[in-house]
DNA sequence: ATTGTATATATTGTATACAATTACGCCTTG
DNA sequence: CAAGGCGTAATTGTATACAATATATACAAT
């Protein structure tokens, strides 16, 4: 539960946003960093008095985190964070194998060539990331994310950005797994060529793959085998 | 520009909800019946004294509603409802043309019967719905809706039931157009079909054609050819 | 006439006050 | 000692008051 002093009230000073996007991306953070567990409930005030700020700004965060699924919300009865599961989790990755392959193959249609070199400098970055998990679950998303863009369609983008938000809900990653970074990386690179040679269904078919080795992990990880 | 009086609050009584949700709905209803077009400005002060509650209720529904795409929100500049250029109409087409095939694809999976029979249902009251514009766009909608519970996946719900709101944006609807209604309960045939046959490939393929369909005849319509 | 500026008005963002509902402890009672 | 009811505290839902910002109007200067 963060529990710093509200020495958030300086830090929000200068703000180019409202107060409400303020809110919403600090609770962002605090639940993609594990600081709220899924199941935790979280009080207005609490967080209210977290970052300084009124309850008004913290209800408009909640209910756009609600829109995204990361917060549960009951009538007279609070917030409380999303909890995932397992038959949830298989849903969740079936849409993601089928968005993810999407992304892959519009890429490799309407990817620049800028962004192509993008997605190949994160991979670079990625190979000598070092052991770290939480550094790979990093390097992860924002390669993830690049490839996001490279789509270029909106609804697409915020559709797997929601996706990945609520993944970020589960801990450990499937980076605690031994093994586990060399082999994404290798999956990344397969769909970064095949977006560099502007093949469709190749770069599909790698999403896809890549998404389905995912979700064994992550079950097997989380459930046991 | 709904301007009924408040007796929106004699019908608010006995609410089984919060008053959030219920502005909510009635916002989705006036904006899916054309009654607030794209483009107009919506002031928070109005809503609220149409509907006979406070200010705060009305912005957690604009909140609501800007997560799903529907209203445009900018800093002191209040909300206005959202216009989708041919751009942006392109990109929404082609990921409802994923999410629809997927979803038609997983109905051949997980249908239960009852499911594949209401599906039937719905398409026998189609036929002989008679020929208002509105009314034949209703049992579309409730075909789609239809469908997409069959695919037991409620992220691809979800998301579907966005797109679905962000197009009902546009008007007129195909159902404009001599002999759409006809063409599109036939293609509509062809998915439940595929359904019921258990084909999962040929369910995709149906709704993917389906919508592509529906989108050239909606670029027509709007853009001209 | 047009443009720039100042002032007034309107509208939204935020904070606080109040109402409605729930949760929990304590007491009573069998 | 357990079970149930009552009352108080805690929490959220809603309304309103106030602050910050944008928009519109009036007027002056060119």
């Amino acid at each position: 539960m963060p529990t710093s002093a509200p020495k958030a009230a300086a830090a929000k000073k200068g703000l180019d946003t409202s107060l409400g996007e303020f809110v919403l991306e600090k609770l962002r953070g605090a639940i993609r960093e594990g600081r709220y567990q899924p199941g935790q409930r979280i009080r207005e005030v609490e967080v209210a008095g977290w970052l300084g700020v009124s309850r008004t700004p913290v209800r408009e965060a909640f209910r756009r985190l609600h829109a995204d699924g990361l917060l549960q919300l009951t009538p007279w009865r609070g917030a409380r964070v999303a909890e995932l599961d397992r038959a949830q989790l298989v849903e969740l990755y079936a849409m993601r194998r089928v968005l993810e392959g999407t992304a892959a193959g519009l890429a490799a249609e309407n990817a620049s060539t800028s962004e192509i070199g993008f997605l190949f400098e994160l991979l670079k970055k990625e190979r000598t990331a070092g052991p770290n998990p939480a550094r790979l679950a990093e390097h992860n998303r924002l390669f993830h994310e690049a490839l996001y863009g490279a789509a270029h369609n909106r609804y697409l983008l915020d559709s797997l950005n929601a996706l990945a938000d609520s993944l970020a809900l589960l801990r450990p990653t499937s980076y605690e797994v031994p093994g586990r970074a060399e082999a994404a990386r290798r999956e990344h690179v397969a769909i970064a060529d095949a977006i560099k040679r502007r093949d469709r269904k190749a770069a599909e078919k790698a999403a896809r793959a890549h998404i389905a080795v995912a979700e064994k992990v992550r079950l097997e990880l989380l459930f046991g085998g």
